[in-house]
RNA sequence: GCGGGAAUAGCUCAGUUGGCAGAGCAUCAGCUUCCCAAGCUGAGGGUCGCGGGUUCGAAUCCCGUUUCCCGCUCCA
């Protein structure tokens, strides 16, 4: 099957089922954004589980925080968010590429300087010696135009810059004839402002009220309690901080389903370490989260690192862990090392110190970061792309079968497991009903005893629940059932006595996180 | 953001020249009692994405808009 249709399919699929749905979907829907349904939640809760139980439960060193949303301003002046994403934006129609406004005008100007420049060489050229450039500047009638050509569009330029007026900087672009440098065509669209941050106002009253930002990113969250953690854990370098939350970003452009959202959730372990240790620790961290990666068992070869080659302004190294998407090779995970960037960047704006004194060297110094980032719903994308089967069967009687099934690893399936009576009569229900009576302190269950067997063998396939109990007549004497694994199908017949333990075993995250 | 395509039942889709809103699957209630879907009977489910226009009459033609998909662009 085509990789295209294959995605097309998952996300019906997901729909269909109760995984993921358009976010206010009977109001035709909001770009980008998504709601979990009732499997989409488990699937998510299990997914989170892993990653934090790989991280807090398995590191001594490490410990989670939940640190909240709003944050104070100022903390994403330092981060550098604030400025970084601020530019006004402009495209050309004829050669569908994007500037930035202030830049072409920038431009613009300069090139008019170039001619004034010029004029100058060549006057002094002309003149030797005697030329005097203050007197050439305030007495020819050429330069003297372009001059105030240049004072004019710089004060109209920066007056628009200075009251954010975009439909002033794209005037001043029509009015001086800027064109496409590729293009040459005239044909610009709006001048927009894309801020990557959402905002909002906190406080009751317009004039009391500050402007605050939804986070674009968790980590910084981590920064600032870098040492309400380290003091009051008695945490001594190295060790990290994890915490799982939701982050917002006003992409300009959000697609892919789950891939790219506006509102979406990050896991993220932050790694303080000793300046200098950092690139060890580096790959240290790289092998161990492709470690927890392959524990899913999707196949080593659907995994690849990709290094960084142009740096971001914090990082001395960065890579990708990307997993084979039906799109393509694709970043579900970042592993950065930071320097002591957001550290030194928080001490230097709040005028508190950032640093952590050393006992084994005796001195203080800023930590060096290594940061681990995984998106929860990438890596729930991630997972049930992977796990989606379309599978022909060969039916006894020789003739084709389909079936779709989802190959969720057993401790992750939203459903461990569906008790059905093999036949609505004889007593079977009733059987059926005590054992998930029973089983439901333990698992997330279901019950069914609606159409043939084998269809709601196949519904419970749809859906990745790994093992199906069924009760049939041979339980009302031995009390034994038979358990039917979802993916080979076969079955096994154990006593009512002993399911729990079984499924226990088969379903716990241990046997994951022990791999690691 | 630009260009292209799409939107009809929960899902996949049909719908003729503009003339009664359809199918399969799914769901629900029964029947059947079966170990791997698609046996029988019946039922529910729709402002044809939304808004406007043309028309006696619009799912169908026109305009706008929203959402989704593909390519480009963007993604510290």
């Amino acid at each position: 099957m085509a990789l295209e249709d294959l995605f097309k399919k998952l996300v019906s699929h997901c729909k269909e089922y109760g995984y993921v749905f358009p976010s206010s979907e009977i109001y035709d829907g909001l770009s980008a954004v998504y709601d979990y349904g009732q499997y989409g939640v488990e699937l998510k809760n299990n997914i989170r589980k892993y990653w934090w139980d790989s991280m807090v439960l398995l590191n001594r060193n490490i410990v989670g925080i939940d640190a909240a949303i709003f944050m104070h301003p100022t903390t994403w002046k330092a981060s550098g968010h604030v400025d970084a994403f601020n530019d006004p934006l402009i495209d050309n129609r004829d050669s569908k590429k994007r500037y930035r406004a202030d830049t072409l005008i920038e431009e613009h100007i300069e090139k008019i300087e170039e001619k004034v420049q010029k004029e100058i060489d060549k006057a002094r050229a002309k003149f030797g010696d005697a030329f005097d450039e203050a007197k050439f500047r305030s007495t020819n009638q050429r330069v003297l135009s372009l001059q105030s050509k240049i004072d004019e569009i710089h004060a109209r330029y920066s007056r628009a810059m200075k009251e954010n007026n975009l439909a002033e900087l794209r005037q001043i672009i029509i009015d001086n004839e800027i064109v496409c440098p590729i293009s040459g065509t005239r044909n610009w669209t709006e001048v927009r402002q894309f801020n990557l941050m959402f905002s909002t106002e906190m406080g009751s009253t317009a004039d009391g009220a500050i402007k605050v930002y939804l986070r674009p990113e968790t980590a910084q969250g981590i920064f600032v309690n870098f040492l309400n953690v380290q003091k009051s854990g008695r945490m001594k370098v190295p060790f990290g901080i994890a915490q799982v939350g939701k982050a917002f970003r006003n992409e300009i452009v959000a697609r892919q389903f789950l891939f790219r959202m506006r509102e979406f959730e990050q896991m993220e372990m932050q790694y303080f370490v000793t300046p200098g240790t950092e690139l060890e620790w580096y790959e240290y961290w790289k092998e161990k989260r492709m470690k927890w990666h392959l524990a899913l068992g999707f196949g080593k070869e659907n995994y690849r690192f990709h290094d960084h080659e142009k740096l971001a302004h914090y990082a001395n190294a960065a890579c990708d862990i990307e997993y084979k998407f039906p799109f393509g090779f694709k970043e579900v995970e970042g592993i950065h090392s930071r320097t002591d960037f957001d550290l030194k960047q928080h001490q230097i704006y709040s005028g508190k110190k950032m640093q952590y004194f050393d006992p084994d060297k005796n001195e203080s110094y800023i930590p060096y970061v290594i940061e681990t980032s995984i998106g929860l719903d990438r890596m729930f994308l991630h997972i049930i792309s992977a796990a989606y089967h379309e599978e022909e069967i060969e039916k006894e009687d020789g003739t084709k079968d389909m079936r779709v099934v989802l190959r969720l690893p057993s401790c992750l399936a939203p459903v461990k497991l569906a008790v059905l009576p093999l036949i609505r009569k004889d007593g079977l229900p009733e059987i059926a009903e005590k054992i998930v009576e029973d089983l439901k302190f333990d698992f997330n269950c279901q019950y069914d005893d609606k159409d043939s067997i084998g269809r709601r063998y196949r519904r419970q396939d749809a859906i990745g629940t790994p093992y199906c109990i069924t009760v049939d007549h041979q339980t009302l004497e031995d009390q034994t059932v038979t358990i039917r694994y979802r993916d080979s199908m076969e079955q096994e017949r154990v006593p009512v006595a002993g399911l729990r333990e079984i499924i226990a075993e088969k379903v716990s995250i241990r046997s994951l996180l022990k791999q690691l």
